[in-house]
DNA sequence: AACAAAAAAGTTATGATATAACATTTCTTA
DNA sequence: TAAGAAATGTTATATCATAACTTTTTTGTT
C-alpha cells in the first residue's frame, strides 16, 4: 500500500520548483512500504543511499554516493556503494542512467517496468516518465522480426524548459 | 553518393544468415564515399577500426578493438582506439551502445539521426533500426513539458528470433 | 536458548573503461 | 617552403565496476 499522502512526482514537476521535501519524503515512505510488502530489508546503508539520491533529481555516480556514505560514517570501499545500489535498482527504487553511468531515485516505485528519462545537460536534473515497454517504433520493429524484448534503455539528453529560457 | 551496388542491410537481416562479405564491403564503400563527400580523412587506423567492427554485427569494446589493432601492427595505447572510435562515432559511421559500453558499425551511414538498437543477449548481435528522434511516448512527453531533445539513446535487450528457437 | 543456514556487510585486490596533457609527425594550403 | 591545422605518439592517471574471501548479523528451526 502507498502512504495515504503519497503523491508521485511527475516528469512535469521535476524540472520546475516544487516542494522537494515532501517529494523526497513521500518517495522514502513508498520505499519503506514496498520493502515491507515484499519482505525486503531496507538496511541502514540502503536507506541512506536512497536518501542521498532523493536529495535532488540529479543523478549520482557510484563514487559520489560512496563519498557521501563515508561522510555519514559508513565504510568507504566501492562494494559498499555498489551493493546498496544494486539492491535498490533490482527492486526498482533507483534507476541506472546508462548515458551517465549514474543513478537516480525512482519517483514512482510502484509504477513502471520500462521508464524513459529526460536528462537536462545544463541543470543535470533527470526526469522519469513511466513509458510502456516498446510502445513505439522499436517495439513495432521488434515484433516484426520476432525479437523478444527483455529490457529497454530509453534516455533523451537535451535542455529542460527552464534551461532553454536562461 | 552511395555506391551503385549499395544495399543497406536492414535490422531484419542482421539476425539471419546473409551475405556478410557483401554487407561489410558495401558499408565500407559507403564510408569511403561519405568521407570523400565531406572532406574527412579515413586514415589507416580509422579504416581498420571500421573494418574490424564490420567483421560482425557484434559490438566490440574499445579494448577489444585496441587488441586487434595491435595485432594488425598499430600502436596499442588506449587513445589510439578511442580517437578512431570518436571520429567514427562523430560522423555516424559507428554507434556506441551505452548498455554495453561498446561499439557497432553503422549499416546505413547516410540515414539515421536517431537509431534504435536491438541487442540479443544470446548471440550478442546488435541490429540497428533507423527510428526517428522521439517519435513515441518520450517525444510526446518531452514536447508536453517543453524539453528540447538533443540526442537519444534507445536500446532493447532480449532474444532474437533464432536464439529463442534454440 | 542453541544451532544451522542465509543474508548482509567488511575487506583486499584487481579488472575494465576512459581521458588529460603534452610531444612529435604528417598533411594542407597559402 | 613555411605556417598552421590535423593527426598520431606517449605517459600517466582518472573513473567505473566486480571478484573473492572473511566476518557479522539476521532468520528460522529445534
Amino acid at each position: 500500500m502507498m502512504p495515504k499522502n503519497f503523491l508521485p512526482i511527475t516528469s512535469t514537476q521535476v524540472f520546475v520548483k516544487h516542494d522537494h521535501r515532501a517529494c523526497a519524503r513521500s518517495a522514502m515512505e513508498a520505499a519503506h512500504e514496498l520493502c515491507a510488502a515484499r519482505g525486503l530489508r531496507l538496511t541502514p546503508v540502503r536507506e541512506k543511499v536512497l536518501a542521498l539520491l532523493l536529495e535532488s533529481h540529479q543523478a549520482l555516480g557510484a563514487y559520489a554516493v560512496l563519498e557521501r556514505l563515508a561522510q555519514a560514517g559508513f565504510r568507504s570501499q566501492p562494494p559498499v556503494a555498489y551493493r546498496a545500489l544494486d539492491f535498490l535498482v533490482e527492486h526498482g527504487l533507483v534507476h541506472r542512467i546508462e548515458k551517465l553511468n549514474a543513478f537516480v531515485a525512482c519517483n514512482q516505485p510502484q509504477a513502471g517496468h520500462a521508464p524513459a528519462f529526460m536528462i537536462c545537460n545544463n541543470c543535470h536534473q533527470v526526469a522519469e516518465t513511466p513509458g510502456k515497454r516498446a510502445s513505439g517504433t522499436l517495439g513495432k520493429k521488434a515484433r516484426a522480426i520476432g525479437f523478444h524484448i527483455q529490457s529497454t534503455v530509453v534516455e533523451a539528453e537535451g535542455l529542460c524548459a527552464a534551461c532553454q529560457a536562461a
